[in-house]
DNA sequence: GTGAAAGCGCTAACAA
DNA sequence: TTGTTAGCGCTTTCAC
């Protein structure tokens, strides 16, 4: 006896052939509800399973999303995921997850697998560390349906979901000024990568905006890590006329300028002022509370694949204009941002 | 022009046939170092893609592992995807996410799907919701190999990575009782669930081991969230004989405990010990700082993924006896739990 | 070391 | 509505 069942074996028991039998199984327009019966009743009995990769190769429809992230360890893109696979799953896709390890090989690595496994659209959030670009060319050219998520490129004209990291970033700078703080400083992120130049520039327009001079000597080029929150907050301190406040690039890195600044006693808030970027969990539960601004990870995930969604059902057709879907950040405002002590609130 | 070029392309421009072709790209062990070297080169030219969906279905082989989690969104989850992927990639296997959303339809469907898509090898951490094992017994008919990580069950003689969540309760427990607090109290998970129920045992054991009498008083049965924390602790102060300490089932339960127990202006340590279990990465900050056991979630996904690959290799021979292997919970002491005041220590 | 030929399991054009 | 036939792209006997 055969382990596996095939569509000729149903066939073969019911005297007909497989055509038949896939129609049935297919819910094909043209066969009658007898024969479709007959089918479903003798498929279940001889506990019949498609094979999806002899459909596949026929079709040429895997049903399979191409999914590449950073890390999976990372709270943000185990977050996306989710959004992404549930959706995926709903319209019955699934995922195949690959880690860039924000490695540019891997990455490349990561589409020519998706690739050659004929994937029937691939989402990706870009590698740091990305300095050459040809693979998203390559993607294009096979005309697999692509889009980016939360790490995106321009230049390469492919439709992405992003969040609008310049408006979240002048929201953050913002709040802190109309909190009272006078000198707000900005612990960045390397200024090459999109979101964290967007952020930067964000910080500096609420600067212009409320009539405040940016001044170099507030921005420390950090990793976007805890040790450059550290960091930031001890050559800070160490001004002449130092910062009363700081938007921290991301929530690891506003929790170690928080620690730093315990460690000199410095009251948050009131004496300084401090907000993050991420929404990060631990934010809500650490003393003071972590002021931040929430970047709607599942959802980020959702409508990349909406997105990615219409590209596929669109290949083959006149090609859409590229289209970028921005999410608007949400401020979550908590204790380590309140108001400025003996200034107006 | 076609926009895939297949072997019979390369054979064409090279005058011999797609079976050399084939073997040239395999590294076949009969074959010409020239020969290879021509169908390399020509590959290279056409910008051949090998289509891994028509090798599988020859081979027989997906090299695709297919891995069903509760969610993604979980950390500790993601954490674990990350140590099975990087190891997978390593040995030339992709995953395929599922997410059970805790449901055990879904897990039914994702494994399901997993057959049908005829993956190499299946992972699964059971959804809590479980009551029917019919779906884990098709999986061993089809003679798919397959391993359970971190949530298992026993009776389906199915290999699995587990943490000693016993010995780690009795770590957690006997930590506090060390340090001097008297009265350990419990909030537990779900009892029904093995893992839960291992570390209420572990939790009673290290009483009986310190000649305490386990008093069913000092048990919360919650559902491992926050409000558990903070509900168990309400009710724990109202009692005539409150307990000074408490091991809770997870972090985010020791973490509302906390919140409810500072409400209260119950000092953390010294008047009341608090040890969770899973180091989720805020408790590192939160103040006081959260003891906490590590379950090793990277090298969890990595033993998995080990264990499985062992079954794949071994498909088709003599079966192997069925194996756990169990992972060393390791303590992470930090403020939260350190000494008892006013007593010994 | 290479070629010829068959076929993995399914679907889709065309015919009946 | 059903059957016939071909073939998706690859691998793998078997022969030479």
């Amino acid at each position: 006896m055969s382990l596996t069942v095939t569509i000729a074996d149903i066939a073969r028991k019911l005297n007909t052939t497989s055509a038949t039998v896939s129609r049935a199984l297919n819910d094909h327009p043209a066969i009658s509800v007898k024969t479709k019966q007959k089918v479903l009743k003798a498929a279940a009995q001889l506990n019949y399973r498609r094979n999806t990769v002899a459909s596949s190769l026929r079709s040429g429809q895997t049903g399979i999303i191409g999914v590449i992230i950073p890390s999976a360890e990372i709270n943000f893109f185990g977050s996306v995921v989710h959004g992404i696979e549930s959706m995926a799953n709903q319209h019955g896709y699934n995922i195949l997850i690959y880690q860039s390890n924000e490695s540019w090989e891997h990455e490349q690595k990561g589409i020519e697998t998706f690739l050659n496994a004929r994937v029937d659209g691939i989402m990706v959030s870009m590698a740091k560390e990305a300095n050459d670009y040809a693979h998203f060319i390559n993607v294009k050219k096979t005309k697999t349906p692509i889009v980016f998520f939360d790490r995106a490129h321009d230049a390469l004209n492919i439709d992405a979901v992003v969040v609008d990291d310049h408006k979240a970033a002048f929201m953050a700078t913002e709040h802190l000024i109309n909190n009272g703080y006078k000198r707000v400083a900005h612990i960045s992120g390397p200024l090459h990568i999109n979101i964290f130049k967007a952020r930067f520039l964000g910080y500096k327009d609420a600067l212009k905006k409320h009539g405040i001079v940016y001044d170099p000597k507030l921005l420390f080029k950090g990793d976007v890590s805890i040790s450059s929150g550290v960091q930031a907050i001890e050559k800070f301190l160490q001004l002449p006329n130092p910062p009363d406040a700081v938007f921290a690039v991301e929530d690891f890195t506003a929790l170690g300028a928080m620690q730093e600044l315990k460690r000199h006693h410095v009251l948050i808030p009131g004496e300084f002022g401090v907000i993050g970027f991420a929404n990060e969990r631990f934010g809500e539960y650490i003393t003071p509370s972590l002021s931040t601004i929430d970047q709607q990870t599942v959802k980020m995930g959702e409508e990349a694949f909406t997105l990615l969604y219409k590209l596929i059902g669109n290949k083959g057709k006149k090609e859409l204009a590229v289209q970028t879907t921005v999410l608007e950040p949400i401020p979550v405002y908590r204790e380590s941002s309140a108001g400025k002590k003996n200034k107006k609130q």
